[in-house]
DNA sequence: CTGTTAGCGCCTTCAC
DNA sequence: GTGAAGGCGCTAACAG
């Protein structure tokens, strides 16, 4: 077995109690007595067993990261993973350990989403990639447990949220592609079930207002988010307005679909048509033409959502809303 | 409080210890007791606490996910997500939950890999996307805990792998290419810290070999599995040799990257120039035209490696080596 | 079949 | 400043 506690009390002819404090950096402990216990921990290679740790302080220094089911999404992983990144690295700073689960894992076990996560004893959740009509939403946002939601303004007693701000970041797009000279700007919508995709499309609509320039439904299509969602889009929206000179999208994959059509279909982009994507993932820099974009702080919103849960747990700040400021990144597409 | 075990006992009239009997389905426990105790636990919505139990249980029923610095590598999620996807379900399936962590967390913190693991009481380890200069997987070799690695063929009483047969795979494009009627066939590999690189580059050798092809070394560059490292691999590779007609890559990326220069240069594919690719990433599909390639089982090699950790774990199976059999996938590249 | 007793490894009053 | 004792929630002998 490891050794515990007790071997390096016994080793440093110290108490049980006087190991943990010292170790623990209790000030109550003697400046000698406090190194010699460092020492002998230290000889040992002494590590405190975390799970009996966690049984008595009644923490487990543990996130769970709740994604809808993993696999019915292929595409996700351009958004989600650098986010995953962020969280990871920040939460490890904080002391913090993550630990993946999806829906389909709980349903399964036919527990509920707070069965589950008390059951692990979980500190907090982290939700991402779950759908407005995901019946688990609202299950976390009732929840005394700690939690963010990523790209879901959802806010409660014990639940925040990080994302986006969508809206200001089609709004981006449109202006940039007015100051362009368009008049006539198409966009290419991700599903409806997507809480982002609402915020976009308010993002293009004001923006067009904003612009003085006229708000009409044949100049937007709704895809799914997918590349030959987005080829299509783009062919659709062209074919019932060919006077459109200009599309935005709500993703950068569609839009790289759209990129792909139009050269297919002999359009010249950015001549004949202008495209703005949305995300900044990382193949948007390397399609032909690299592909001008709103960029999403992805990084950034792992590390928010991070710090969020932990400050929630911690009752170091009551859960809010944070809006990530998208910036434009101008490549060859406009 | 949650409610405890305790409180079911008391609830149902009898001891702690009965209660965990019945409902742990040991089968010295009276069948009305056993209704009894089941009916109430159900009522009082009892979770038994998984923290006292892996105390006691010396078991966590936790699997790390170790990762190599995830920040580093910007496109490894093309290849990682759907692992992950495999691993993170079969786990579910198995009982175990997955935890994420890079070596940097673990460096950060200044601990050895079986310290980290140890402290934490993981059950055993998955190590994937790691190179084979990264000083982690010696300890992780040689450490007693349970352990599976992916994409690196290494073994030893506790670890065992999961990778796709690179060999096998290379040596079935170039057929593929030959079987065309291509007689000058070049190959871009990635980075030779990766384990993959390597068979992947004998595989193509013994592929020219087997067709009765020379191996020339202006034949091959090297890249680094990058988008724009395949362009240029392409390019230099066409300006060395100019008699080139089809190109076999060691990643998607990389040959979606050649396929992008390869229009820009104004090489028709697959009339002057035949591709193919490797993996079977999502948009290897929609590239245009649409890249053949050689199919890797992602989610399968998730999978046996989850079974795999927790066969070792539980000491049902001695921990080995497993090759999973690409296939040839036919699209419009070749 | 069921209850009693004894821990798992650690932290935390409470005395000394 | 230090140690003894109790307990976190659960399982596992050992009796009865």
């Amino acid at each position: 077995m490891s050794i515990t506690i007790r071997d390096v009390a016994k080793a440093a002819g110290v108490s049980i109690t006087t190991v943990s404090r010292a170790l623990n950096g209790y000030s109550d402990v003697g400046e000698k007595t406090r190194r010699k216990v460092a020492l002998v921990a230290q000889e040992l290679n002494y590590r405190p067993n975390a799970v009996a740790r966690s049984l008595v302080m009644n923490e487990t220094k543990t996130i769970g990261l709740l994604v809808s089911e993993l696999t019915r999404d292929r595409v996700g992983h351009f958004f989600m993973f650098r986010v995953m990144h962020g969280m990871h690295d920040r939460l490890a700073e904080l002391g913090y350990d993550l630990i993946l689960f999806s829906t389909t894992t709980a349903r399964q076990r036919l527990v509920s989403y707070l069965d589950f996560c008390m059951q692990r004893r979980l500190d907090g959740v982290i939700v991402m990639g779950i759908r407005l009509d995901d019946p688990y939403i609202q299950e976390v946002v009732d929840s005394p447990l700690s939690s963010v939601v990523i790209d879901l303004p959802l806010q409660s007693e014990r639940c925040g949220y990080v994302m986006t701000d969508n809206v200001y970041g089609v709004k981006l797009a449109v202006r940039h592609l007015f100051d362009r000279g368009h008049r006539t700007i198409g966009f290419v919508n991700g599903y409806s079930q997507a809480a982002v995709s609402r915020d976009r499309l308010r993002g293009y609509e004001e923006g067009l207002v904003q612009m003085g320039l006229p708000v009409d439904r044949t100049l937007m299509h709704e895809a799914d988010f997918s590349l030959p969602g987005g080829g299509d889009g783009l062919q659709q929206l062209l074919q019932a307005r060919p006077d459109l000179t200009a599309i935005a999208f709500a993703s950068d994959l569609m839009a790289i679909g759209g990129l792909q059509r139009a050269r297919e279909l002999g359009i010249a982009v950015p001549e004949r048509l202008a495209i703005v994507g949305f995300d900044d993932i990382e193949l948007a820099e390397f399609s032909t033409p690299p592909l001008t974009t709103i960029r999403q702080k992805r990084l950034e919103m792992g590390m928010r959502a991070a710090e969020m849960v932990v400050a929630t747990i911690k009752n170091q700040a009551a859960p809010h809303g944070i809006l990530l400021a998208p910036e434009l990144v101008v490549r060859g597409t406009t």
